[in-house]
DNA sequence: CATTTCCATGTAAATGTTTACATTTTTTTA
DNA sequence: TAAAAAAATGTAAACATTTACATGGAAATG
């Protein structure tokens, strides 16, 4: 591979005039420009941007950790982060957590090695070291899908609590009164444990008894709703709606409800969360909270990048907007419950 | 941030000797060790794994390219990708093309510059400048989603060939035979083309004349799908059955099959390609050919890497395999056409 | 015409590691 | 115990850029 020096031999200046061509060429004289241009091609240079960012001390890369790259809600919200990242000069490095701290640690680590500038991270211990680390360091720092509103450290989220609480609301509203969760683990996930607070407060509001039988701590995938809602359908007095800690736990739920032969939305209410795209395309069409995924992404990449810029400045919280998109998975409650019920123990449906 | 000279002043030894402590620790007596690691704790030394890749000319790092991070069976193969590269202490920059073509080859060039090792890509066109001048610098490279079984490129890929076949196969042996197909772009996608050469090499095995009327190119999106079967399904001879080109087009035709009236799968059978994890989770199941994804990613690093030590090597080509997953969105031809054509045009239905 | 200003370019140090080679110290061998 | 071998450590150059500062020449100014 050529570098700079070759190009300065074949044109006959000096390497500092060649670097002049690459990142201010109206300073060097259009002879000379078109000389060093030429000498490029002669020997297909190529620019080594590693190299620059040694000198100059910025690697223009960014780290990114999220727990699952195959949740579309962060693919999307990696799309954000990307999508200014690259518009300001930035790359990112891109790393699962897959919900796992340790592995979130080890990313922080090496992301670290490699120079990145500033981290974003949808983080799965709000409480724990390598957060500290960082933020002793003063390093450039941006929690995605947050739950902190204030505090040292620079966060984009959603109220995860009144997204809760509409989805819970929502329900009552249709006449339910038995209603489950389907939560993530609340000790990986303090979203989830926002949310469940959402509910358990909505219920309070509304003086519906809060029935800890009725809320399934389990993980984020789509097995687990499909499991978790068994469970529950299972139970000497099941649930007429669930509302799922995301859209995963919910399609999940559906499938598990219909194989046990509910039918939905008549024996079984479900509110998701996220608002993948593929819920309006599922049937029921999937009533979820929306959260502004792509929009948390791009934010967070900005809040990082003015971070990086200037240091001193104070860290920023932003809490975006969520929305209840009613579809077809919830309804009315209609049916007469003891029957459903009693055909539920029997184990057979229609 | 404190260098490996600053512990080297601190533990009074030389540089080299704390950068053996690093790479070799096996190399340097036990007291000099525990100084060095006593100084670097003292000055919260980092790691600069940067000025290594300056100076031993390996960045560790690897390009990926996809045309699409929120489609889920590209984020499977991106992991797969990262667990492979990570086992060998590589990271990987990933880039979305949006199946463009420009998108493409200014993620390579930017890429390139950040001097990573080699590149995997899920190229949008396969005789394009981009992949020339990757190929006349000899630089490490491997296609994924790849048609190609030969020639001077290591690929991995499956046999669309097959995999379109099959579906179709599975179609006609239900009794189906006006098939209709929804296919990506052939000029983004050779893999849509070959699924379609062999959705028409199965058609003619089994004499059924090919109607161009019911081929359809589109992108690969869920609402590309749901237009796309509306536009089917109102020509005067509606397919009884389609074969997209993807899932999410699939899941898309359903949701617009669905919006015209025409019940699932009676009245129209669907076979997706990919198997998404989703695509068992919904109603009606989706009868889909699996790719290997995450493998698809695994093997295509494990190539890479093959290929970035020792660059001499000749190329690999791996074909995987596919298979039909039949589930409930499939059926037999029972209900009688003309009716249900007659109340498609009148545009209404139950 | 002498002086100042400006423009284009060059010089050389700096960035944080690794590593070939050199040197010193310790251990083994005869 | 001297010589040889092995082990531990040090020296310094190299990697590809950027950039502060220096320099020389041309243009502008008085």
């Amino acid at each position: 591979m050529s570098t700079i020096r070759d190009v300065a031999r074949i044109a006959a200046v000096s390497t500092a005039t060649v670097s002049r061509v690459i990142n201010s060429p109206e300073v060097v004289s259009p002879e000379t420009r078109n000389r060093v241009a030429k000498a490029m091609k002669a020997c297909r240079y190529q620019y080594n941007a590693l190299a620059r960012g040694f000198v100059t001390q910025q690697s223009y890369t960014l780290g990114l950790i999220v727990p699952s790259i195959t949740n579309p809600i962060f693919a999307e919200s990696i799309r954000g982060v990307q999508d200014f990242a690259h518009r300001e000069g930035y790359q990112a490095l891109l790393g699962n957590s897959d919900y796992e701290y340790a592995k979130e640690a080890r990313l922080c680590e090496v992301l670290r090695e490699r120079q990145v500038e500033g981290l974003i991270i949808t983080t799965t211990k709000l409480r724990g070291k390598v957060l500290r680390d960082l933020l002793d360091d003063h390093f450039p720092l941006v929690l995605l899908y947050s739950t902190v509103r204030k505090g040292p450290i620079s966060a984009v989220g959603v109220d995860n609590f009144r997204g809760g609480y509409s989805a819970t609301e929502h329900l009552i509203h249709l006449g339910h009164r038995r209603i489950a969760m389907l939560a993530g683990r609340f000790s990986f996930s303090d979203k989830s444990l926002h949310r469940w607070h959402g509910y358990k407060k909505c219920l309070r509001d509304h003086r519906i008894p809060y029935d800890p039988a009725l809320v399934l701590q389990t993980q984020y995938a789509l097995e687990n709703g499909r499991e978790g809602i068994k469970a529950l359908l299972a139970l000497e007095q099941p649930p007429t709606a669930v509302f799922c800690s995301n859209d995963f736990m919910a399609i999940g739920a559906m499938q598990g409800a219909r194989e046990v032969g509910v039918a939905l939305p008549e024996g079984l209410s479900i509110v998701g969360f996220d608002d993948m795209a593929i819920a309006s395309y599922i049937n029921p069409g999937l009533t979820t909270i929306r959260q502004p995924a792509y929009e948390m992404g791009r934010l967070g990449a900005e809040i990082l990048l003015s971070q990086i810029k200037r240091r001193d400045g104070r860290p920023i919280h932003k809490i975006l907007e969520t929305g209840i998109v009613v579809r077809e998975s919830t309804a009315g409650l209609t049916v007469c419950e003891p029957k459903r019920n009693s055909s539920l123990t029997s184990g057979k449906h229609v």
